[in-house]
DNA sequence: GACACGATCGGCT
DNA sequence: GCCGATCGTGTCG
């Protein structure tokens, strides 16, 4: 069930990012537990990757965390306001990472609903990087978390999407990036109405 | 020590 | 569709 510290340690974050989709994201935070369903992903590409804050092998006390092996968890503020949580993937020294999106809520609703002060029937609980951190609790407390612990993990559930089920395009609020940030590398189940812009493609 | 800005969101027009 | 919130980080001096 839960995913084993080899499966982030594969190579290909491209790859990683589009089998995220459909996976479970867990957190448990004194005993409550709330999950979702991963449906929407952007792979970041190491030191080579414009939009990476590892671009040109960056590094420093912030981006450190993006240089452990694959497993761990990558949380940063955003806009002064917003925690963003991203799974670092690929093996030490290489800085891969799949930033997670958008998931659909699946355990602990009420929990979410408290969190978020909105009705779990309205999709903005958890579309988009910062909604769904605030909806699983997740807070700077979870940066460089293992991702095979007991606070915040990600399991497979058997559900897996079909290449003509995920569209790709790309990556939201990377303009800076110049001709990188045109890289169809954003992924996210089609149709799914918490996906958080699902015209853009 | 100072400063410009961001892998965003929600409210208002 | 536009705009303000809000603060850690990185870069420069």
């Amino acid at each position: 069930m839960k995913l084993p510290l080899s499966y982030y340690s594969n190579q290909d974050v491209l790859f990683l990012a589009q089998d995220l989709l459909g996976k479970v994201l867990f957190t448990n935070i004194n005993g409550e537990i709330t999950a979702g369903i991963i449906v929407e992903t952007e792979a970041y590409f190491g030191i080579q990757d414009k939009a990476s804050h590892a671009y040109g092998g960056r590094r420093t006390h912030r981006t450190e965390t993006l240089y452990a092996h694959g497993g761990v968890s990558y949380v940063y503020l955003c806009y002064g306001i917003h925690h963003l949580f991203n799974v670092v993937t690929s093996v030490k020294d290489e800085p891969h990472a799949v930033l997670v999106r958008a998931i659909e809520p699946l355990i602990g609703k009420e929990i979410m609903e408290k969190r978020r002060q909105m009705p779990v029937s309205r999709t903005a609980i958890s579309s988009g990087p910062g909604s769904l951190a605030k909806a699983l609790g997740i807070n700077q407390a979870f940066n460089k978390k293992d991702l095979i612990g007991n606070e915040i993990w990600i399991e497979d559930h058997g559900i897996a999407y079909n290449p003509d089920e995920i569209a790709a395009g790309p990556r939201i609020g990377v303009a800076y990036a110049e001709e990188d940030a045109h890289l169809p590398w954003r992924f996210f189940v089609k149709g799914n109405k918490y996906v958080s812009k699902p015209n853009k493609v």
